[in-house]
DNA sequence: CTGGGGACGGGGCCC
DNA sequence: TGGGCCCCGTCCCCA
């Protein structure tokens, strides 16, 4: 089960595997369809070359404060209306950096997107305004039921803000998530080896190892190693008696969930 | 076909 | 608030 407490999915879980025929084509490894995901190369030669600080998340550093979605009064048309991520090294034209305190340039409130969403049905508004009127539909309708256990007015804390990335139909209920998902997308830790470019610089750092052989995690009961501790885990599996994925049927156990997937599609437990 | 390893993605937690 | 790390998970490859 993914751990994706807060995202919404609404597409294809497949992952994005880079082959190592993508790994030759430095471009390959960056969705066409992300044009912002644009890999900086002309600091490749140096020597670990990450942005972690890249201007797009400087623009978003210099948020103001947060306005918040359901705060009660003078909602701005867009919320995050200062916020201008078109100026991105991702987009077009690095120059554009400087049109960082341009006003001219609308907000680009595709990039981020407050929807005010109904508890009461899936509705949702890019408006408290048109939030409330809408709910004022519920409020007359529960007036009519029992159900006597929410308010019925709708609150502002009932409106829930959902962050929407621009790159992919994924929403997030924090900035902070967001923003760190956008980084999937802008991929801003590149490799010095490869070029092969990275959401995180701990996740860089693991890809370094596979072209240094560090195996820094090292099996207590064998002599194995590993430059990932997620397969150390794996492997400590295979030590052990019972593993930790049973099969809901047969009882076998299997170091890993895909082990137990596979079981379970080849027929073992047709029912579940 | 199965089991295991390699590589990596991504959200949550902690500092 | 952001970075580092943890944990869980997936996909692919190979013996």
């Amino acid at each position: 089960m993914p751990r994706s407490f807060l995202v919404k999915k609404y597409f294809s879980n497949k992952k994005p595997y880079y082959r190592e025929s993508q790994l030759e084509s430095q471009t390959a490894f960056v969705p066409e369809s992300f044009p912002r995901a644009e890999l900086p190369t002309q600091n490749n030669s140096s020597a670990l070359t990450c942005y972690p600080a890249s201007p797009l998340f400087s623009s978003m550093d210099t948020l103001p404060a947060p306005l918040s979605p359901v705060t009660p009064v003078s909602l701005p048309p867009s919320p995050l209306g200062p916020l201008d991520l078109s100026s991105s090294p991702f987009s077009s034209s690095g120059e554009e950096e400087e049109d960082g305190g341009r006003t001219s340039d609308p907000p680009s409130p595709d990039v981020i997107q407050h929807i005010y969403h109904c508890l009461h049905c899936s509705k949702s508004y890019n408006s408290l305004s048109a939030l409330s009127h809408h709910q004022t539909s519920h409020h007359q309708f529960s007036h009519g039921t029992a159900l006597q256990q929410t308010p019925s007015l709708p609150t502002e804390a009932s409106a829930r803000p959902a962050f929407h990335c621009k790159h992919c139909p994924k929403e997030y209920t924090s900035l902070g998530a967001l923003k760190m998902h956008i980084r999937s997308h802008t991929l801003p830790c590149v490799c010095p080896t490869c070029g092969k470019a990275f959401s995180r610089p701990w996740l860089l750092r693991g890809h370094i190892r596979t072209h240094t052989g560090e195996r820094p995690f090292a099996c207590q009961h064998c002599n194995r190693a590993f430059a990932d501790r997620s397969n150390l885990r794996a492997h400590l599996q295979t030590h052990s008696e019972v593993k930790k994925y049973q099969c809901g049927s047969c009882s076998r156990t299997f170091s890993r969930m895909s082990l137990l997937h596979k079981h379970n599609a080849s027929g073992c437990c047709p029912a579940s």
